[in-house]
DNA sequence: GCGATTGATGGAAGTATTTGCAAGTAGATA
DNA sequence: TATCTACTTGCAAATACTTCCATCAATCGC
């Protein structure tokens, strides 16, 4: 798995390696993550308001297209926690690596680790021959308080 | 997990218990999912193109609306496979419950089954006090073809 | 360092999906 | 069965996200 201690020039190896750029927009979306406190995870609007509150101008489409793009290049992992955004969070090593357990309904969200997942993971893509990037496993289910309605 | 194989009056019980209504759209969206063929899983879109070719005409955000009522029931399962649409397919037990192996560059998909990852979903919905639904695997990773461009 | 090449950006337009609201209808009640 | 209530539907508008395209600028070669 791709680690998550990426420095600015580390991060501009792997890009001109195969033929892409570091810009001054993707250095400063990197650090931002970097220097969140740990676990937490952002949509692409937030991350582009708490840019604009730090006076870092960058475009809504490049944020959306960094966050892709650093998620493909596992960088970042992409957590769908079942409302109307997409979420991200730098994708870290086994220690910080956690899994969710989501409310189909009032989309309560609770974190859970398990090492055998990555374990899983990794045999599979060996298998394949992929190289892997994430690994991510998602619990659907009715929380208590909310199985008593069909809808939230 | 709930079981797949609904009838329309199981499914007409278990709406009128909680205060909906078994209405011909759902009734025929649900019949329409377990008269396919196994494992194939479907866009919204395509849904509502296949139903209108058979004549059963239902407004795509019923069609919408369906498919994410019967997601929180646990009928339907969704699936995020890294391309612009989610897809759904019938949420059936343990031995048809697989998950995927996505490459996040071209997008080629790999279903693959692994018996002990429903056990540790059920365990922490156990824990947690949550009613399972479903329960998803994704890894994600570059394939074999594409480790050698930064994108598809 | 300087210019050329080509990947990246920003803003606007497009796409998939969700939501608001008025009208329709399933299911309950008598 | 007739009536009523409130859940559902369909359409249109809104939202999250992606793509198009003209312009900009990171990197490379000299």
């Amino acid at each position: 798995m791709a680690t998550s201690s990426y420095n600015p020039n580390a991060l501009r190896a792997e890009l001109n390696g195969k033929g892409g750029r570091l810009t001054p927009q993707r250095e400063k979306i990197l650090t931002f993550f970097q220097e969140l406190p740990g676990g937490e995870h952002l949509s692409a609007e937030a991350l582009h308001t708490m840019l604009h509150e730090q006076e870092i101008n960058v475009s809504i489409s490049t944020v959306y297209r960094t966050l892709k793009l650093m998620t493909q290049m596992g960088i970042l992992r992409e957590l769908d926690l079942g409302d109307d955004y997409k979420y991200y969070e730098l994708n870290g090593p086994r220690t910080t690596h956690h899994h969710h357990l989501i409310c189909t309904k009032c989309g309560t969200v609770i974190e859970f680790k398990h090492d055998s997942i990555l374990t899983i993971g990794s045999k599979i893509t060996d298998k394949e021959g992929f190289q892997l990037l994430d690994c991510q496993l998602s619990v659907h289910g009715v929380c208590a308080p909310c199985q008593r309605s069909i809808t939230s």
